[in-house]
DNA sequence: CTGAAAGCGCTTACAG
DNA sequence: CTGAAAGCGCTTACAG
């Protein structure tokens, strides 16, 4: 393995004037700079990151956390923040928290501790042990989704997205609407969830129309787990004559449901989501768009400042990003006879 | 910060004698490990990554590199192969070769010079060039999908794949069969589609059915590309019986074709994916199955036996899953007006 | 502008 | 079983 010590050699100059013209900011001889510049890549040097690491105490690699990544949002934030990140010379070391056999399903400290320089949240609910433990790591953070402490944070106003979609159903004339994507299980603790479910409720009340408790259903926020909660709600003698999912993969979910009941849409069946998958264009699904390159290149941006800053406690920031519906062809005005 | 100069002290031993008990393979008393290990409790004391590796001369990280990430198949392996990796103590470093403003859209070998244990390949098809630099880096690595030089590879039999679904078409008595999923652009390069759509060919002409090439069509492998370029068949004067997508994310594209063209499906058209994508069961769509967390599961763990033993050049090795035919709701006979 | 030297926090033969 | 010491490959004040 090539080291700074034989490209010095190579060059005639000491180690320190090696490393100064690679990455330091100090000043160097324009024509010294030149012999080493030029013996470094007579040798195809590349320092040795880990080396770097411990004698500067920066790591250059930013730990991105997510609580799955099979899922579109994430895998697309996370497409937006690898590319930013890597234009600016920074690494993204992946942790996926979704529980397996011998999986966590959990994040530790030690995942993190000197290892990484910064530590991007995407959408995960963090206890306020962890939230303590976190604290002693001394790294910046910044959130996606879902506030940390008092890490900044990226994120669209849920409840007013939800709000979009309901009001886009009430003012079809709407009236007998379901709702699927209450949350159970492993997203009991997003934020994202509860807010649009809450704006499901309150955008109902606040039009005169009653909330219909047995048609507000859970999922896991899946397509499949959204179609089996929601088959048979359609299949009942007094059904919706619309279906609000608080996601687009639900929304496909509900798509299926109607389909497997017999149900057209949206002749006997408005379906609308939340999103704007990059299904939902092909599907014809009408959503609530939301941009999540966008989300994952502000927090990236984010993170960066505060990193290069070695500020610890950044000051509170908190970047909303607009959201707007886009009503395409599985949402219409109820069938007269309906 | 705690170091490991601060738990020797506090246990009275030598660095050397807590490096041993907290990972070496020697043997420590057992009376001096408690002592060790309490002291590194007490301290909450957690190794330096960096310098462990810089001394050791390995990182406990693997590089995963994926054209993109944003699609079904690369979101569905990240996430089984990371929760394989942690669970057994490695990191994966993520290298999302999608192109973007400033970002590369290809590796550089200084993404994985000493900053790595191996290297997982997904998808990625390499030029030789690229492949002799690798090769320089003398690193452990194994790829999915396609190969690169003699590394171990996990596949599925893509013909194979393929052929199952044409031959359902054809079972199904269906001659008139366009094919969309011909590479183009920045897959151009890689396997699957290559040999998806050659399998389609060699089906047919084994069947005694002509080739049309107008049927055959290219896409970019996105349910918006296929639904574009399946759009102006389906309104043509004579338009085929049944649509094979060369994956699911296309099928669902050649659905929302049909939709706009007012084409029922399976009446009018018969819709067939390869992949079994996690919406074909809502969707109902017809498909081949594939099982990619086994895929994922499987290259993992060849890389960590060859990083293990230090081999960096293991034994070719290929591992080739099976596929089958999942038939539902999206397929049919042709009509006998057809 | 440049070099000598200490130091980053570990691991690992080498002795004992 | 344990310790002293060299070494991993860099960076960074400190002098000059």
């Amino acid at each position: 393995m090539v080291t700074i010590a034989d490209v010095a050699q190579r060059a005639g100059v000491s180690v320190a004037t090696v490393s100064r013209t690679l990455h330091g900011s100090a000043k160097v001889d324009p024509r010294t700079r030149a012999r080493v510049l030029a013996a470094a890549d007579e040798l195809s040097y590349v320092a040795s990151p880990t080396a770097m690491s411990l004698a500067s105490g920066r790591t250059h690699v930013i730990a991105v956390v997510a609580p799955m990544m099979s899922r579109w949002f994430f895998a697309s934030i996370v497409t937006a923040i690898e590319q930013n990140l890597r234009e600016t010379g920074y690494h993204v070391m992946l942790f996926s928290l979704e529980a397996g056999p011998g999986a966590p399903g959990r994040f530790r400290p030690e995942f993190f501790a000197k290892r990484v320089d910064g530590i991007l949240w995407l959408n995960v609910a963090v206890t306020p042990a962890e939230e303590a433990l976190l604290a002693k790591l001394d790294l910046p953070m910044v959130c996606v989704g879902t506030q940390i402490g008092d890490s900044p944070t990226v994120l669209i106003d849920d409840h007013r997205a939800a709000r979009t979609a309901v009001t886009h159903l009430l003012s079809l004339g709407h009236r007998e609407i379901a709702y699927v994507g209450t949350p159970v299980g492993s997203i009991a603790h997003m934020t994202t969830p509860a807010a649009r479910v809450a704006a499901f409720r309150e955008t109902l009340v606040h039009a005169g129309v009653p909330v219909r408790e047995g048609w507000v259903l859970a999922a896991d926020w899946t397509a499949d787990g959204a179609m089996e909660a929601v088959e048979p709600l359609l299949r009942s003698d007094r059904r919706p004559t619309a279906v609000l999912a608080a996601s687009d993969e639900m929304a496909i979910g509900v798509l299926g449901a109607a389909a497997r009941t017999g149900l057209r849409v949206p002749e006997d069946l408005s379906v609308m989501g939340i999103d704007d998958h990059s299904f939902a264009g092909a599907l014809g699904l009408s959503t609530v768009h939301q941009d999540v390159p966008a989300q994952g290149r502000a927090a990236a941006q984010l993170l960066l400042a505060a990193v290069r800053n070695r500020d610890t406690r950044t000051p509170a920031t908190r970047i909303e990003l607009a959201t707007h519906l886009i009503p395409r062809q599985t949402t219409a005005p109820p069938q007269a006879a309906g």
